[in-house]
DNA sequence: GATGAAACGATCAACAT
DNA sequence: ATGTTGATCGTTTCATC
């Protein structure tokens, strides 16, 4: 199923996730190969579903998202259905930006991105009318310490 | 400070979220505007800071990264140089993919990416003999439901 | 894995509105 | 001031060795 992956692929990833923007050459030179093979592994990676979105990270409060909050979710209700449409409600929710199932005590962990706490407020009542939830708890971010998506594939 | 965001810039920077790999001729198309200006407009937002880095977000599973933790993080400490000894502690370490201050009960959440929880224990045990920490409850997640970076710019 | 050619895209200057 | 055109240059993509 998975296909393997060398240390030259990882070499590469870690370019990609650095700096998407650069060029076949700059990645070649720095993973010490040429562009052809380069970019038959990119290919094949893309492929394999190992590469996946290629974005831009922008600036949250630049653009008015003033407000983040972790949200720790438990519920009583676990049946099939009822998660269902947990599930659809988060994915449809664009403030969503992450949401976990979890083990233990904690049913679920959401992180929200929002304009300011009004708008926390409104996506908490639509989504508790929507789902069934036993209790909620919202833990407002002060400060933004560290946020990447980058692993760390220096193995 | 803070330069005028248009509806214009908005809608490029959508694009640019959504697929950083479109041509400028494909987002003038989507945006209704054509190569040159939007370009201008997008050095503009880079200029400013709006735009940051340009990734691929990779498969984590694929690459062995199988374990999520969410870590709640209470702590007695609150001088100054105990501060800045922790948050860089936090963004020293690569497992730590997000790290944030909380208002409130709890003082800290971390996300911490590890291959598995013998590595988020020696994460763990790390981290405390760094610095000293009140209390540490580790959240671990069972299934990714989403996870995205992508702020909702439809305004 | 290397080479090179053809298609494509980014960048920027000159021009038009 | 802002949008359009097109020339130039670098990059990607892929066939061939």
């Amino acid at each position: 199923m998975t296909a393997r992956i060398d240390v030259t692929d990882r070499k590469i990833l870690a370019e990609l996730q650095r700096d998407a923007g650069q060029s076949l050459d700059e990645i070649a030179r720095q993973v010490g190969s040429s562009k052809t093979p380069v970019w038959n592994r990119i290919r094949k990676l893309r492929e394999a579903g190992v590469i996946g979105q290629q974005t831009m990270v922008l600036d949250a409060e630049a653009l008015g998202f003033e407000a983040c909050f972790f949200v720790l979710i438990r519920t009583s209700e676990h049946e099939a259905d009822w998660q269902a449409k947990f599930l659809k409600a988060l994915r449809d929710r664009p403030e969503v930006q992450e949401a976990h199932r979890l083990a233990g005590d904690i049913d679920y962990i959401l992180k929200v991105r929002v304009q300011n706490a009004r708008a926390y407020d409104v996506f908490y009542q639509a989504l508790i009318s929507e789902v069934k939830v036993h209790n909620v708890t919202a833990l407002l971010s002060m400060e933004e310490i560290k946020s990447t998506t980058m692993l760390p594939l220096e193995s």
